[in-house]
DNA sequence: TTTTATTAACTTGTACACAATTTAATTGTG
DNA sequence: CACAATTAAATTGTGTACAAGTTAATAAAA
């Protein structure tokens, strides 16, 4: 073992890990995935395809460009996530004809059925927050708020 | 294109996008990282190397387990992100000669040293931001609440 | 109307995340 | 001491994210 002791290093509280927002996001994200993953894993849903799921049972036949950005996610990501999800049967990727570079992602029937089967989730969910809906509520509508005003330093498009 | 119009199916809030407060967590870590970005790369860090250094200027000599509890990340994530860093030159990964299943995460000089390099950061993301300090501290509390609420639902050890 | 520019999706390569498993070392127990 | 149980890190395999670049199709401009 290293015979020096452990080292702390700064006195700058704005590189202080606990002060930054964007670790707190960072970490509440992915804890929070990992509470829905045992509800997903009855579905035979990651998290990410169930963001898509929740985009679709609101409006299906939607390009691929408007569901990323309605998700804030690019073809990269989409394109790759989409060919499993039509392979496990939910959706059906329709080339337009009318013009040959958009893709139309529309809802199997399999895929709208399933939302009745996830209606379960959120109330399951909202039992393991144990944290007052309006409170929750409040909270969503911060994150967004934020996300909102970090999107146009981000969107280059 | 396929010629039936888009189809609006649910009028359950509960499975609304908009009202997912994971969603809203998911998409503003996200576009946070984005922000983080181009400050990054000029320390030739990604955004998770770059809160493995945060972690380490508070505390290095850590072993990797203390650095996953510290992030919440797990090993299969670290040691390869570990080695990275080890092969840009920024930390040590030294085998514990007592107990050699522990390897500690020391910082090289010139890791050390990247914290003043570093230091600009906050500040800059701060104007980015666009939200008062307080308000931004607020915000981050309540999400560091809302993981630690998360945490024992998904905490196994 | 050729040419140029733009657009939409896809592809490639890198780096996370993490479940599940493996390996190796240490601890606990009889 | 033997040996089962535990521990720490590493490995393997799957699925994101996304930058950067490609391909093919459409739109705009000369």
């Amino acid at each position: 073992m290293p015979n020096k002791k452990p080292v702390a290093t700064v006195p700058n509280p704005a590189q202080a890990l606990d002060n930054q927002l964007c670790f707190a996001l960072y970490s509440a994200s992915l804890a929070m995935t990992k509470v829905y993953q045992p509800l997903l894993k009855t579905l035979a849903l990651t998290y990410p395809q169930y963001l898509v799921m929740l985009a679709l049972w609101e409006q299906d036949r939607v390009m691929v460009s408007a569901l990323g950005k309605r998700l804030w996610l690019d073809s990269g990501t989409l394109t790759p996530l989409l060919k499993r999800l039509e392979q496990t049967g939910l959706v059906h990727r329709v080339r337009s004809l009318e013009d040959e570079r958009r893709v139309f992602i529309v809802l199997t029937a399999v895929g709208r059925a399933l939302q009745a089967k996830a209606a379960f989730i959120p109330a399951c969910i909202a039992t393991q927050l144990a944290c007052p809906l309006p409170e929750a509520m409040a909270l969503t509508h911060q994150v967004q708020a934020l996300r909102q005003r970090l999107a146009p330093a981000t969107a280059l498009a």
